[in-house]
DNA sequence: AAATATAGGTTCCTTTTTAGAACTTGTCAA
DNA sequence: TTGACAAGTTCTAAAAAGGAACCTATATTT
């Protein structure tokens, strides 16, 4: 299976990662909410090599999440913008960087704060349900497969359930 | 730059994705929140080569992520289960879902639903304050850098500032 | 007793990705 | 005329992943 082939799978997250799954692509788009725009200064803060950027711009392009914005003529340059498709992924960074904050940091805290603009405090993501407004967590939801995808149960459960504990 | 070497970054994006950050990682982990914990029952599901999974799992293990407990003796067997750490990641894994729903779903709709067992309705998860509880947006937001980073300022601002329009 | 099955790997070789450095193109400034 | 700049492309080498066969301890079947 090629990698990018996951965007045809039954499976949302599958599909996610097809785009955002690899090792370079959520550190451009983080790259992006701070402001960044350009090629070069993608390549400087990332340490990442040019062909391996090039590609990873264009297929943030084809899948619409940044869009090219031309900055300047003769020559002609572009800069990488996030489209409102590339700003819907901020929640996922935020939650990247919540369980960091969490698990990975050391004893001088978290690299970087996040002010919420109304409050004006420092605040964590927290997540909840859409419906009542609950803040969630794993074992206060339950995963079932749509109605239009009854055919692929055998690919969403375990074909040898766990033993329960 | 050795790819886990990014767990020393001062990001803690950075840090987490030098973890869950490469190509199958999290679909391990989706499978994990699903019910998954044998080895044979990964590789079956999820068409991984046997190398690859012995790595990712180790790493997992190492990370405090899953942890392996004995469900047999002669010979030794052991699953793998999610740790508390491992359960945290649950909100990333149901934002990279949500955004798959709404940006990557065809005709059929979202394959898997989420229920939400204290109000009973099919959910989708929303990223509020933890402070003040509202809902927020990624313009909602302001990042600056933490009191005892600030001799990384360079590293986390764009050298070269996009012009604002 | 010998052969087969099972779970969870390891080993070996091939293919694909990524890294690292040099080269390209159009334009402007010194 | 030379050099700089931005945004790439091209080349070779190294690292990672894919694919298949083999390994080990035990239990079951023939």
């Amino acid at each position: 299976m090629r990698w990018e082939d996951l965007d045809q799978q039954p499976c949302s997250l599958a599909r996610t990662l097809a785009v955002v799954g690899d090792r370079w692509t959520l550190l451009i788009l983080r790259d992006c909410f701070l402001g960044v725009r350009r090629f070069d200064v993608f390549e400087q803060r990332l340490g990442i090599t040019r062909h391996v950027l090039t590609d990873r711009l264009k297929k943030l392009v084809r899948y619409g999440i940044l869009y090219k914005s031309p900055y300047q003529e003769r020559p002609l340059r572009e800069e990488y913008r996030l489209s409102d498709k590339g700003l819907d992924l901020y929640p996922v960074i935020l939650g990247l960087v919540s369980w960091g904050d969490k698990h990975m940091s050391d004893e001088r805290g978290a690299p970087i704060v996040h002010t919420h603009k109304t409050c004006g405090l420092h605040m964590q993501p927290s997540t909840h349900c859409s419906e009542c407004g609950d803040a969630i967590t794993a074992k206060d939801v339950k995963l079932s497969v749509g109605v239009n995808w009854q055919d692929h149960l055998d690919e969403f459960l375990p074909k040898k359930p766990a033993t329960q504990t």
